[in-house]
RNA sequence: GGAGAGGUGACAGAGUGGCCGAAUGUGGCGGUCUCGAAAACCGUUGGAUGCCAUUAGGUGUCCCGUGGGUUCAAAUCCCACCCUCUCCGCCA
């Protein structure tokens, strides 16, 4: 969310931003209907003070025992008009808040201007792309052959885009998630948080899945729970409604959580395998900084990103999105993304941003550079540190042999009693 | 799920209709004292938002879990909901 005076005070910026996004805004509204407030604010702020001026007088003369009869009934009419006035405003403040809701952040001024994901900059590549004498196997059928990924099952138990893993395969999801948890935690110095995978729908605002988005999260019949699409939705709103001492910060959290999406939309895309499913885990880095350095702490936490891969011997590439891929929330947005050998591509792995005051806003996240100074908004971040199930993806496709066996990597071997490889 | 208690400022804790944005204490900040510190003493110390002036500021409104209601007037009375705690039941 933006700040509502820089809206006002700044039109055509945000109209140029909106081109730039490639997104209709409602911005005409939010200007009247600011308009509107504003003017009822001053008539109904007026005949409050003298509503007020007014009870001070009949408290007096109450005390004095004197008659106040008469000034009583002229407030009752007072009173209705204020009334009257309030359920305007209630109902204006309600459609002002949801367009404010609706209006996407400002991309950072180092966003490339683009139309669609192909005006995305490739920033560097990493690592070696591996090479294979033999036919490169997909994941999914690799999983399915060495009996470590199970599709077909759970089709039945539950429904398409899930998947069972089993014996070395669920062995390794789990040897990713406590090598990068221990990562992060360790070198990284991050606090980890384990969260609720359910949501109310204020946290669901106040990360930016909702209004406009609610589609694509999981929902609970006839509950306000939200299956959380990402730990970023409930480690953001760890600290929502708060002031925080600004010493504490940066505020650094890691935290593993499944992560569900009802991926609303993607009908036909990447239907194989384990890349595009309706639930996967996830390592999420999420932090809590001071305006002034966030940029230079968004590119420390996609290096942190970038060290897992780094370790797991995988080839990545870094991307920065343009205005047109940057997503609704991100005031500028890094992908990792992994080579994945049976695409003969690489694939996102991980997506790491800045949404600057964007979230704090919509969450009310505060801090006090130090005692008695006016509570600021932070910045947060957030990426991921990174995707298990593209992960294991990408260690099942990268490793493969001849013989169809997984060599496992080394730094993954302590957490997989010492396996070597799967076969 | 049943019964009860409770939600007030950074924290503790008063306040049962008007003089309450809210006593008091603790903490924080500034000062006096001191070579310095502690103690003591004095002062100060919430948030949001509108209007005017925009350099300083001035002025108004709202906020006592949330939302409604009663009233000329609500932290205070009424209703609903949320959350916390205690006991019972159930359960991993």
């Amino acid at each position: 969310m933006l700040d509502l005076k820089f809206i006002r005070q700044n039109p055509e910026t945000i109209r140029e931003m909106l081109k730039s996004r490639g997104e209709e805004g409602p911005l005409d509204e939010l200007l009247d209907l600011d308009e509107q407030r504003r003017s009822i604010l001053v008539e109904v702020e007026q005949l409050k003070a003298r509503r007020n001026e007014v009870s001070e007088q009949v408290a007096k003369l109450k005390r004095e025992k004197k008659d106040a009869d008469d000034i009583i009934t002229e407030m009752k009419g007072v009173s209705q008009t204020i009334k009257d006035y309030d359920e305007q405003l209630r109902v204006i403040d309600e459609q002002l808040l949801d367009r404010q809701l609706r209006l996407p952040n400002m991309p950072h001024s180092s966003v490339p201007v683009g139309t669609s994901d192909e005006d995305n900059v490739e920033l560097r590549q990493e690592g070696q792309i591996p090479e294979f004498r033999f036919e490169v196997v997909p994941h999914w059928d690799l999983g399915v052959n060495l009996d470590i990924i199970d599709f077909e099952r759970a089709g039945k138990v539950t429904g398409s885009r899930f998947y069972f893993l089993k014996g070395q395969g669920a062995c390794l999801e789990r040897a990713l998630i406590n090598f990068m948890l221990d990562l992060h935690t360790g070198a990284h110095g991050y606090t980890e948080i384990f969260a609720p995978f359910l949501v109310n729908k204020e946290s669901a605002l106040g990360t930016g899945q909702l209004p406009k988005f609610g589609e694509d999260m999981f929902k609970v019949e006839g509950q306000d729970y939200y299956l959380i699409p990402t730990a970023e939705v409930p480690v953001t709103n760890l600290y929502r409604d708060e002031i925080l001492d600004g010493s504490l910060l940066p505020l650094n959290h890691v935290a593993y959580t499944a992560c569900f999406r009802s991926e609303a939309g993607a009908h036909g895309r990447d239907t194989r395998g384990v890349i595009r499913v309706h639930q996967f885990n996830k390592v999420e880095l999420v932090r809590f900084v001071e305006p002034d350095n966030s940029y230079q702490e968004l590119d420390t936490l996609v290096r942190h990103a970038e060290v897992v891969l780094q370790k797991l011997g995988l080839a990545y590439r870094v991307s920065q999105m343009c205005t047109a891929d940057l997503g609704f929330t991100a005031a500028k947005k890094l992908d990792l993304e992994v080579w994945m050998p049976s695409y003969g591509k690489y694939v996102e792995i991980s997506s790491c941003s800045n949404f600057e005051s964007f979230q704090a806003r919509r969450a009310n996240i505060r801090f006090r550079r130090e005692q008695g100074a006016k509570p600021e908004f932070v910045h947060t971040l957030n990426g991921s540190g990174v995707a298990i199930g593209r992960c294991l993806a990408a260690v099942l496709e990268n490793y493969q042999q001849a013989d169809g066996t997984i060599i496992v990597p080394e730094v993954l071997r302590p957490y997989m009693s010492g396996v070597k490889r799967i076969e």
